[in-house]
DNA sequence: ATTATCTATAGATCTATAGATAATGC
DNA sequence: ATTATCTATAGATCTATAGATAATGC
């Protein structure tokens, strides 16, 4: 109804930065990076597609900051806890109540293995990271020495795997699947 | 050069559709449902993109028929073989050398979440089977009771998950993970 | 006669740039 | 003066339909 005029300004600039921040998160997460248009993110928050480009210089570059984010949120997540398989485990518990979060992870994972995906980095520099903390963990939680033969590494690639895997497996049964209770299940092997 | 005049024909209609079904799984997998179009893959087999569209009447219907190609070429791996945990784990040990079905299944798997995407019902009947018959597999191998108080219906969605899950990490690590070790690394664990 | 292809085209989008104008903040 | 937005638009695509034409197979 009232449409805003040229040069009428209803936010502050960094909460319209924020709120196009968590529009192309949400969008991004439904539909994918290239299924997502800059119009529709706009039309979101109540902006032409060229109004949304003042703020971000190129789709590209959006897509740039709303990993960070996202990966920023995801962290905050964790808040002061120390890194454990504890806190993991609590992360899949919480993750069930942010669908969300887990969509634009599983969609934008997969879809940045495409060709020329700008997310393409970021998300192989996040996995080398992502294994070699959790290595450290698994490490001091259970030693070097673990079930079946395992080392550290393998059991930290395996465990990500899982948490990767059941999200897949809970977007598409509707969250029929259990993936808290799976997860634990899987710590169970470990720890035996 | 030779370029094919109107009507000319080089192979037969059945081989045709063939080679359409074959550039459209590399090219889905390769940049997506929605990042492929149907001119690239018309490009690739030699044909215009209107020339394509008499084999198939839509590019929903090149995806599902896709799909469904890609699957019987899975199955065929199995090959005679009864399902059991150790034919799972050639099929990972296998698919290392077949990058290109494991980023169809994962670009595309993932890219069924998104919201009005042709593949999500193929993808949750999927899961829904693999999980149940899986289940069949792990209670015939290693009985109901599990380590760690597992179920196999559990097992078998852990299985699944981390099948997909290092596929992810596999093609995101240009295919330096050891997806078939970690998966016996696994295997190991239900085992005992 | 039917099938395989092509050219032409409609009708939507899409991203990004240019340039105008109104509001904000010094 | 700078910033936030808008309108206008260029230049690419994209999917799908219509209609023409050449080759195939009865």
């Amino acid at each position: 109804m009232t449409q805003a005029r040229t040069g009428r300004r209803t936010t502050r600039p960094e909460e319209r930065r924020q709120d196009i921040l968590e529009a192309a998160l949400t969008l991004f997460a439904e539909r994918g990076y290239r299924g997502a248009s800059l119009a529709t993110i706009a039309e979101k928050v109540g902006l032409t597609q060229q109004g949304l480009l003042h703020y971000f210089p190129s789709k590209e570059r959006l897509l740039a900051e709303v990993l960070r984010l996202r990966d920023e949120r995801d962290m905050a997540t964790l808040g002061s806890a120390r890194p454990s398989l504890d806190a993991l485990a609590r992360i899949v518990a919480l993750n069930e109540e942010r669908r969300g979060m887990v969509q634009s992870y599983t969609v934008l994972s997969a879809d940045s293995v495409t060709e020329g995906h700008p997310a393409r980095e970021f998300f192989t520099e996040r996995y080398e990271r992502l294994r070699r903390d959790l290595t450290a963990v698994v490490e001091a939680e259970l030693g070097t020495e673990l079930r079946a033969g395992l080392t550290p590494e393998t059991a930290a690639t395996l465990l990500i795997a899982v948490m990767d895997g059941l999200q897949l497996q809970w977007l598409l049964s509707d969250e029929g699947v259990d993936m808290a209770g799976v997860f634990e299940g899987m710590l169970g092997l470990l720890r035996g």
